[in-house]
DNA sequence: CGCCAGGTTGATTTCGCTCAAGCAATGTGG
DNA sequence: CCACATTGCTTGAGCGAAATCAACCTGGCG
């Protein structure tokens, strides 16, 4: 399983070649050596689990390639995605550093890639390189942050405009821009997991869909969405959220 | 304004007098009194700012006495209550991390007492215990969860289980248990704020809270709020909140 | 005294949930 | 290769919940 470290794209490679976007960089020769050692790459399929919530702790996973959801369930069948984690960040952090159980599960979305660091591993890291429970701190802070921003959007904006800000943020992350001007996305997600992003059913997020259609702002097809206009789309919503 | 520091129901002062549920524990000589001179304690009227939503970092603030509202508005005057600080939690800690300004206002919401320790002191707080760094992690980590548990119970209650989840939290902070099994809590917030922090407008608030009435669950007089039988209460949800 | 903020209540309309059916794509076993 | 189940999505009808708009009450305060 383990493989060698190898250059990709031109980016410094210490792990999960992804270059400067990662929390593993900037280490000197002997914790470069003891990453490599203790780290694990692996792919999953679409819908493979990294780790599922309950489980223990054992150690922290670093995505490489691909897209992977952060889901939280309750024993009713109640499925929430609560994230998405994109090359270059790292999960199960959380549960490693509070030493408690996972609170999440964590779901390839497609065929992706992630890297496993063990526990010990991590442990030795931590102690000696303390840049890098500050690079964690930093992350926890960005994650809390974009946790207020959607807490506060649950709050203040109709199920319409909820969609409209994930479709954008979506296109940020996932879209391809066309000569026209116009831009698609293949979305990672089912409607179903839309929804529990939402806060609202799938049948709801189908009618939306449906109205967002005869509006012209976006038509979708599948997991396939095109946007005519990005700036039009946008600006159902930028006259009620700041920066 | 400065104060010396004093003992307090017997728990250890750095300071703050919360005793071991501050961030502020556990420090050698020199910090300690590197910490006494950099910090300055103030009360707050109900309704005062500790600090203002835009406004640049001045450094950390520890909550003494009373309760603070971490709140976020936009410039369509929406605001929603995300968070209560209690004494020992820090406050204002993200914005001295990131070096950014606040992204949210923290108000008093009844007389309170705030410390405030300055920037400098702080950066040298840090720089020589890493221990401290690492109970801000601790902290950001467990402010994440509860912001996750938020996300979570948002898509998946109704208005009224929101409501009664949030009056069992506030039950546990704020309750006073009578002789006869009931609870009283004065609650430290408006109906808007309520509506706010459930995700709803203060009119759907007073139509709910007129049902737990008609339903014999709690009485509301004010912000007084009378419950009967918390353990009844609490049978609304518990079987659909799972730990 | 009048004003105002915070709260309640009512009437009306809109919206979203629920239940249910239908449909297309995919998979499976005989 | 077909009959059949399964999964993900859409659509419809009915109903209940909540948003909206508005009136009104109450206590505090100048």
């Amino acid at each position: 399983m383990a493989q060698t470290c190898i250059r990709h794209a031109g980016q410094p490679c210490v792990v999960c070649h992804v270059g400067r976007r990662s929390d593993w960089q900037d280490f000197d020769q002997t914790a470069s050596a003891l990453l490599s050692s203790g780290r694990r790459r692996r792919e999953y399929g679409s819908g493979e689990l990294v780790f599922a919530q309950g489980e223990p702790n054992d150690g922290v996973h670093c995505v490489s390639g691909g897209t992977v959801g952060i889901r939280r369930l309750d024993d009713n069948g109640n499925s929430v995605l609560l994230e998405l984690a994109y090359p270059g960040d790292t999960i199960g952090y959380r549960s490693f550093l509070t030493g408690s159980e996972h609170k999440t599960s964590a779901e390839a979305l497609g065929p992706s890639v992630v890297c496993h660091i063990d526990r010990a591993t991590i442990a030795a890291l931590l102690a000696g390189n303390p840049a890098l429970g500050l690079r964690f701190l930093k992350r926890s802070i960005g994650e809390l942050e974009h946790a207020h921003d959607m807490m506060f959007r649950q709050a203040t904006l109709s199920n319409r405009h909820k969609l409209v800000h994930l479709l954008l943020v979506l296109v940020g992350r996932h879209g391809r821009r066309h000569s026209n001007g116009s831009q698609s996305i293949d979305l990672p997600v089912s409607r179903r997991d839309l929804a529990s992003m939402i806060g609202t059913r799938h049948e709801t997020i189908s009618r939306i869909i449906g109205r967002l259609e005869i509006d012209g702002v976006a038509h979708f097809s599948g997991r396939q969405v095109t946007i005519p206009n990005v700036a039009m789309l946008a600006a159902e919503i930028d006259c009620l959220i700041q920066a």
